[in-house]
RNA sequence: GGUCCCGUAGUGCAGUCUGGAGUGCACGCCGCCCUGUCAAGGCGGAGGUCGCGAGUUCAAAUCUCGUCGGGACCGCCA
């Protein structure tokens, strides 16, 4: 090794040992012809060195140096650094590296740089203490998850990156084959095809820490690819999945965080959506959903007396806050999430107790009011937002205009784990079969509860499927199987599907079920999104050591770009000219 | 495909509404000074296609239109 020691690493203990460091120049400071102190850094830490002023190194030189660790006296201890107690005197510093001087600081004002100039640089972005301990937050997680599954005897598998396309689901990154011009694998979009073959062929229980890839639009909590503890067990039911797969998140929480978070809380989808208007619903603030529709049961007022349900979230004290200019902004965004309109009540004192103000407080009754300030517990200078529409539309309007107005930064604290269980097996309707559409995907298991409604109710039906929200970030989904070919078939019909489409599309995953699938179930889950909500980030590409911007052009490799014409002739592939 | 926000020195900003010479601040950079600093300090200096292109105007960083780049969100992500 060419060093003795990290650079964080040196303590009162050391004092007298003679050792040397090796890393970057985080700062020197001249004072005079003969002396200058040198901070080396590495990703664990600084040290001062104490060097002649004849040194001439700069900000992120890469420097090795050998010196004698003394004790610092007095003032001249630094309590902020790990290290302060000690610094290396005298010292020979040899340059490794010049380097020319950073784009950006290399301490937390780079925090401020624009984005793209921290990606252009990324390599020089990774040095900064931020990054490194994103990394290590991430390996981390990934350590204490692959290690919680094999400690429940999960087998990791690796599954193919090049597969078949199949029309379901997110758009698809296509790779063309050389051997077989015209024809293409897909990336997989996630391993769910494979892991479901690993239970018929009798793996039991696999796990992989699997790379996945969307070609949908990116977003905070997107990239075109990403990393989720892929996993399925065979012969279980739905609490022994959410048992295997809460251990590997409690235990990267607890690596991470210092401290294990409480056993996950559980809800039923459908209670989420009456509680908090959303399918991942953020525990931590209030502001539920209040039920209203039994008060307008007979109301003059139109937009109510036609709704099939109202509720309302109150805001404590939102009166003032709320003035017409944000009301009117709230107003146009429930209409962007599908509402027709939102009625809002400042409640205020009047003669006769507490009362409305409101453009509609007259179309309301005495009763009427009395009964909403009486449900929601409302006090004056509180803000009501009411939402009149079908179920899901009032519900799922609510759910953003509650995130709206009180949900915290994800990376907050603190850390509400939830399951969310019981999603309905269909959602909707197709517009142009008349068909319902898979809810989660066309494999999930009906509650055996529901399955006498299959065909006679099939909205009403639920599904032994499940999500994983922490703080109101989906961290993942999963579900017990359809494994009776019977059943499956059954699933499909409703779907539209027949048994010779099924074939055409499912085919290489069906026919293995004849061959006797195990009941079996799994899971999976975002690493990015819990590794970037345990180290305090709100946004994936803080926990990416190379992410994509919007864009999807990487700013340091200029990827995606064209390519030789010999290499498109060989895959049987040309271009057709630029769309204008 | 859509809505909103941003683009001025290597970096972060002010200036833009209300047009008047690239007017300015902080950090960084280069040089000099400085023997106890630690996001050192002092003095001096260099550094600009105001994203790009049109238009309006005597005059555009500033107003208008277009375009490119970035971000958040909606759609999309079974």
């Amino acid at each position: 090794m060419m060093r003795t020691h990290r650079c964080g690493e040196l303590r009162l203990e050391h004092v007298d040992s003679q050792v040397t460091l090796t890393g970057w120049v985080n700062r020197r400071r001249e004072h005079g012809e003969h002396l200058a102190f040198v901070d080396i850094r590495d990703h664990s830490g600084v040290t001062q060195c104490v060097v002649d002023n004849d040194v001439d190194v700069r900000a992120e030189y890469v420097i090795k140096v050998t010196g004698t660790v003394v004790a610092r006296t007095g003032d001249t201890i630094n309590s902020d650094l790990p290290t302060g107690e000690i610094e290396l005197k005298p010292c020979e510093v040899e340059i490794l590296s010049i380097a020319e001087p950073p784009p950006f600081p290399m301490d937390q004002r780079a925090d401020d740089v624009d984005e793209m100039i921290r990606l252009k640089h990324r390599y020089v972005d990774l040095r900064r203490a931020r990054m490194q301990k994103n990394l290590r937050v991430r390996s981390q997680v990934n350590a204490s998850i692959r290690s919680a599954m094999v400690g429940q005897d999960f087998v990791e598998v690796e599954t193919p990156m090049l597969m078949p396309s199949t029309p379901e689901g997110a758009r698809e990154f296509l790779v063309p084959s050389r051997q077989r011009p015209g024809n293409f694998y897909a990336l997989p979009q996630s391993p769910q095809l494979y892991k479901q073959l690993l239970m018929v062929g009798g793996l039991d229980r696999y796990f992989q820490i699997a790379r996945c890839l969307r070609d949908e639009d990116l977003r905070a909590d997107r990239q075109y690819e990403f990393m989720q503890l892929d996993m399925e067990m065979s012969f279980v039911d739905v609490d022994d999945v959410l048992s295997a797969a809460e251990v590997g998140v409690l235990d990267a929480a607890e690596a991470v965080t210092g401290v294990r978070p409480d056993s996950v809380e559980r809800m039923t989808w459908h209670d989420a959506m009456e509680r908090f208007g959303s399918d991942k619903p953020d525990l931590r603030f209030g502001m539920e959903l209040i039920e209203l529709t039994p008060i307008f049961a007979s109301t003059e007022f139109k937009a109510f007396s036609t709704a099939g349900s109202i509720k309302c979230i109150r805001v404590e004290q939102g009166a003032d806050q709320y003035g017409r200019n944000k009301l009117d902004g709230l107003t146009d965004e429930a209409k962007s999430f599908g509402a027709k309109g939102m009625v809002w009540l400042k409640v205020r004192s009047g003669e006769a107790g507490l009362e409305f103000d409101s453009p509609v407080a007259k179309f309301l009754s005495a009763d009427e009011i009395a009964a909403i300030i009486a449900t929601t517990e409302a006090t004056e200078g509180d803000l009501i937002l009411v939402i009149a529409d079908e179920w899901a539309t009032t519900c799922e309007v609510l759910g953003e205009l509650r995130n709206r107005i009180g949900r915290p930064p994800v990376s907050e604290g603190p850390y509400k784990y939830l399951w969310v269980t019981d999603f309905p097996l269909f959602v909707g309707v197709d517009a142009t079969t008349g068909r319902p559409k898979p809810g989660h995907h066309a494999f999930c298991q009906p509650h055996p509860d529901d399955l006498d409604k299959l065909e006679s109710d099939p909205m009403s039906v639920r599904a032994q499927a499940y999500d994983l929200v922490l703080n109101g970030w989906e961290l993942g989904s999963g579900s017990i199987r359809i494994h009776d070919p019977k059943l499956q078939r059954r699933v499909f019909e409703l779907l539209g599907i027949d048994e010779e489409e099924a074939d055409k599309r499912f085919g290489f995953f069906l026919e293995p079920f004849k061959y006797g699938a195990p009941p079996h179930g799994g899971f999976a889950y975002g690493i990015d999104r819990l590794a970037a909500i345990l180290a305090g980030e709100e946004n994936i590409r803080e926990v990416i050591a190379f992410p994509k911007p919007q864009s999807g052009m990487d700013p340091l490799t200029n990827a995606p770009g064209a390519v030789d014409d010999g290499l498109l002739e060989e895959l049987g592939i040309r271009l057709l000219p630029p769309a204008t």
